[in-house]
DNA sequence: GTGAAAGCGCTAACAA
DNA sequence: TTGTTAGCGCTTTCAC
């Protein structure tokens, strides 16, 4: 069996309280007990059960984090930050895919608040408003806007679109397609397309645009690709393309080389979030500030946990990293 | 407060007892009962606390996933599959990045046995074996291996590099280089290298083969970066690489791009692994059983937390993907 | 300085 | 069918 905290008083010779001291350093203990407890302790092998410990405590040390999909390269990021973010302050990380199913979103909250997580950073948004307010748990929302009065984080969509639509606008494309996922999903993603429309409706009229958007939740590539090649045969003269994400990015560069489209030469491409992937490309894109978006939302979250007030809405900087595709 | 066991006793006047059969559905129980407490328990938002639960059935349900960098997306996809068959069998996931650290590894280890995890899923080796002997927890290690008394899936790294040896062979190429991590850290990646090294030796005279490797530890891109173009430099002449990653051969078609190096004509590159990002490039790679070695990871874990034998070495098969690059 | 006892929320004998 | 009791491993009064 496995070592207790009542073991280890046997074999010192003294209560459970006094080890429970010892463990917690709390009182007044003479250093020869504590060596001596220690020295049990290293020597059995005892790990203090944490589960006795929240279950008394009320408070379990762990955070939960829903996502759509860890697989996702901008997730997997933010998620390396939010993890080590959390174990420097004494947090474990639960990892919860949605896989944008509402079924399986619910079912993980469910699983959550029955784990007694201390708070929940929500990556996804499948469910309805009300639904989420009934979570009752620290709550943070990341790169989501869910409701007014649960706190997000989220670097500033609107301004990413003004800078890649503006950029491409700059190097003089004249028919230029914004390419996105499911606009339906994500209020913020819709600011960035918000954004393009404004940029490009003062152009002469000359000027074209295209917007195409996959209707599907998930990342699945095959769709990405199918959307681009869609996107080139329709329009063979298109000159410029901001696609909404690094990864969608890469799909029309791949559409490009197929083509023989030279990329920047004949096609301009930008792409959203500055992921490592893109950067292996040498991708022109919108770098999102995603380490001090995975420590704000840690942080924030535990903010509350301690009571404390945190800002309902916090929007970070975005900047523009031009590279070879532009 | 959180609503208890006790609480919705009190509320159907009943035993916590008769609630507690309810929500376990054991023994015999009246329907008009059941309706009562599942009423109740919806109506005060009850939700099980599964930490008193586990504390009496010293059992978690949770599975601690320890990885180098949940960020790479080789991780981030077995990531992926683990999660979602975990979740399939009850198991909730504790994730741990051990960023390549002793310290931090061993530590987590420490908490991920506090915890009382049922068991280890490790994909990170930092510690000496004599360490992980000691865990004294179900274990199965991924895509390494530590002893042969431990658990391990990988894929057939051997037969990989023999196929992709062979394919830069087929394809004429004269001067191939092999780039890798650091070799040290993984027995496994050192498969590819004894494959690639025993095709090649079979070669005329004038053939020749490069061997390269990062001596550092993480998944630095820059670092990758500059092995990279320092290849290049020294050997302007190569008309083939075996990278082994993908995120490594990412890097080698940019450097192709920069220095004007037309792919797959001038150099052939195959990659390693099969990952999406790869894909988004018409990489040539080496396809691991991504999905396959998840799941495998997580099936011997839990036949092992129910006390059954499992096969302490699981080598599944790989296949070449031929695109665009070679 | 140290220990006995109660209790965190739940389940599992054992009774009734 | 249902209730009483004990106890999972730990911490925390309250005594001594």
């Amino acid at each position: 069996m496995v070592v207790t905290i009542k073991d280890i008083a046997e074999k010192v010779g003294v209560s459970v309280t006094t080890i429970s001291r010892v463990l917690n350093n709390r009182g007044y203990l003479s250093d020869s007990l504590k060596k001596k407890v220690s020295e049990a302790m290293e020597e059995m092998n005892y790990q203090p059960n944490e589960v006795a410990r929240s279950l008394l405590r009320k408070k379990s040390h762990i955070i939960g984090l829903i996502l759509p999909d860890i697989s996702h390269p901008f997730f997997g990021e933010v998620t390396k930050h939010i993890e080590a973010f959390a174990y420097d302050q004494g947090y474990k990380l639960m990892l919860c895919n949605s896989l944008h199913h509402k079924k399986k979103e619910k079912e993980y909250i469910d699983l959550l608040r029955a784990s007694r997580v201390d708070g929940i950073i929500m990556g996804s948004h499948t469910m309805s408003v009300k639904d989420y307010m009934s979570i009752n748990l620290p709550l943070v929302t990341l790169d989501r806007q869910i409701s007014k009065s649960i706190p997000f984080i989220a670097s500033d969509n609107y301004q990413g679109g003004v800078l890649a639509t503006q950029l491409l606008l700059r190097k003089k494309c004249r028919k230029i397609a914004y390419l996105s996922g499911n606009l339906r999903l994500s209020l913020l993603a819709k600011q960035r397309h918000d954004a393009f429309l404004e940029q490009v409706s003062g152009q002469d009229a000359q000027f074209q645009f295209i917007v195409k958007q996959t209707d599907l939740n998930g990342f699945k590539y095959k769709e990405y690709e199918k959307l681009v090649s869609g996107l080139f045969q329709e329009h063979p003269d298109l000159d410029g393309v901001f696609a909404s994400s690094d990864m969608l990015a890469l799909q029309v560069l791949k559409q490009c080389r197929r083509l023989g489209k030279a990329v920047p030469d004949q096609v301009k491409v930008i792409g959203y979030d500055g992921i490592s992937v893109g950067d292996a490309e040498d991708l022109t894109t919108i770098v999102q500030p995603i380490k001090m978006m995975g420590e704000l939302a840690v942080r924030y979250l535990l903010l509350q946990i301690a009571g404390e007030q945190v800002p309902l809405e916090t929007i970070l900087p975005v900047r523009l990293s031009e590279k070879a595709t532009t």
